[in-house]
DNA sequence: ACCTGAACACCGTTCAAGT
DNA sequence: ACCTGAACACCGTTCAAGT
């Protein structure tokens, strides 16, 4: 295994196992077997390496949102398993996840990370035109559409790790709440 | 004024002018008269004092929710002043917007901060509700519904400063996604 | 090409001491 | 009660030097 590859891999496993604070280029270093400055050798610096991150993150992502188009599942049951991807990504690797969403100084980053983010996207687009294709969502233009859908996701995400989705004033969970918009979403019948 | 409240405006004012990195407890104690070791005299720790700046952003937000509820508007342009005043708050100051609704260390401080964030979301709710009497939203739970325009708001704020909005693809801006949104969830007719 | 050790200029936080 | 100066244990980053 390479030693930029190392440095991600660890980097990676700082961030779940104490946040972003946790990631050092010393921890990370020392995770990998070598110095706390060899890094500099492979990243330009500490946010380049979590962009190294993000990227990785993104690609895994693509994959995930590729299986579940190329699956057999109806156009709607495509779209819950997509944004659940997502969610469950969200809860398993909270640190990661705002990288990767929540971070516009890593977002800036460059290095492949935007073309990554895109790629996603495209892949979570072509699962809401699907749906559109099927009646079940709104004729509006595409990716207008699944930006709202991912905004609204995203938006849950954070209000829930913010620790103000409170149940007892109607919300109830972003997987729910997101299947509530979809069915409001649903054209009129 | 007194020392604690001039440590909170400090905080506030390095937020706007250098990111949340430039508020360091050397440079708030420098700006605001003191030595940086001060801080400590009135907050816990760093982040307390970073919630004390949300805390009072948080009642300048419940305010202007005031007045927008409390205006002749009509009830949807109520809803789009209300949406306008979190845009614009996330535009002049990014970092501070941040601060209030995407930093989960923050969202734990305690010290009142939760509940002034549920006071301005509560003015946040009437205007929604405003909006359900004159049948202009549907007829769901009434914070559930906030919850979800609330969430659509932030994401698409989120996507935005990522720099992940593009026009060509059809993603037009925070304000108008979000019009967009609120008229495909109007009931149908 | 890749890595190391020492060094620099910072941090947040603690603590003894001052008024 | 409120504040200060010194100190501690960290950081990211740079750089000369090694193989």
């Amino acid at each position: 295994m390479s030693t930029d590859r190392k440095l991600v891999a660890a980097a990676s496993a700082l961030l779940d196992s104490g946040g972003e604070d946790a990631v050092t280029l010393r921890a990370v270093g020392h995770a990998s077997g070598v110095s706390h400055n060899a890094p500099y050798k492979h990243f330009k610096n500490r946010d380049a390496l979590l962009a190294a991150v993000a990227t990785a993150d993104f690609g895994a992502l693509t994959d995930s949102f590729k299986n579940v188009r190329q699956s057999s599942a109806k156009p709607t049951a495509k779209l819950t398993s997509a944004l659940k991807v997502v969610i469950d990504y969200s809860y398993q690797h909270p640190a990661r996840y705002r990288l990767l969403f929540n971070n516009p100084n890593i977002a800036a980053q460059g290095g492949g990370l935007e073309e990554a983010a895109l790629r996603a996207f495209g892949e979570f687009i072509a699962i809401v035109k699907e749906c559109q294709d099927a009646s079940v969502l709104p004729n509006i233009p595409n990716a207008t559409l699944a930006g709202l859908l991912s905004a609204t996701m995203h938006g849950l995400i954070a209000h829930e790790a913010s620790g103000r989705m409170r149940p007892e004033k109607g919300l109830t969970g972003v997987a729910s709440s997101l299947e509530l918009m979809i069915q409001l979403l649903s054209p009129c019948k």
